[in-house]
DNA sequence: TGCGCGATTCTC
DNA sequence: AGAATCGCGCAT
């Protein structure tokens, strides 16, 4: 089955969780799709966030973070990584979770390069339309097989907000 | 109008 | 450890 954007519409640590496990599906320009079990993501929710886009107000880049959940969050990081968010949580609420890992790449600048995900994607929703979805796995991975750690790359932000344990991880799949 | 830097990755 | 590489956000 393929998740809703209803299934968005709550705090972005909690969807961060949910998304473990679940595939990952992209319909190339030619036809082709590509799928892969999500593995690693990470949350970012609220203006209080200091790890977040969004915590500054909004802002020409960030916009689609505020929008509707289950729209596409695409950004470019370093001048030359995308990095793949889906937005959660109602909309003028700016939250979204960053896709990190999947079965078979590691990282999310990796991970947009080989879906061939980039800014043209940005602001669309989930779906057919878009070409990218979220298929449900029908089970929840149990809490032992989730690790939870800090954020990655967010050490600006204060401790509160650097060292919250809001990075998901899936264990036993492999990474790369 | 200018400038520092980033939710990264790859090479040396 | 350092480079690559550029749009954004804030200061001037």
């Amino acid at each position: 089955m393929i998740l809703p954007c209803s299934f968005f519409n709550r705090p972005a640590p909690e969807v961060a969780r949910a998304l473990l496990g679940q595939t990952l599906v992209r319909r190339l320009p030619d036809g082709r799709r590509l799928a892969a079990v999500i593995t690693e993501t990470e949350a970012y929710d609220g203006f209080e966030d200091e790890a977040s886009h969004a915590h500054r107000g909004r802002t020409p880049r960030n916009g689609v973070m505020f929008g509707p959940p289950g729209r596409i969050y695409l950004y470019l990081c370093y001048g030359m990584h995308w990095m793949l968010n889906l937005v959660t949580r109602e909309a003028d609420y700016p939250a979204a979770v960053l896709l990190r890992g999947t079965s078979d790449v590691s990282g999310p600048g990796r991970l947009t390069r080989h879906f061939d995900l980039d800014g043209q994607l940005n602001g669309q929703s989930l779906g057919s339309a878009s070409g990218l979805w979220i298929r449900s796995a029908g089970s929840d991975p149990g809490s032992r097989r989730i690790r939870t750690a800090p954020r990655v790359g967010v050490d600006y932000a204060g401790p509160q907000w650097a060292s919250k344990p809001w990075r998901f991880i899936l264990k036993g799949k492999r990474n790369g």
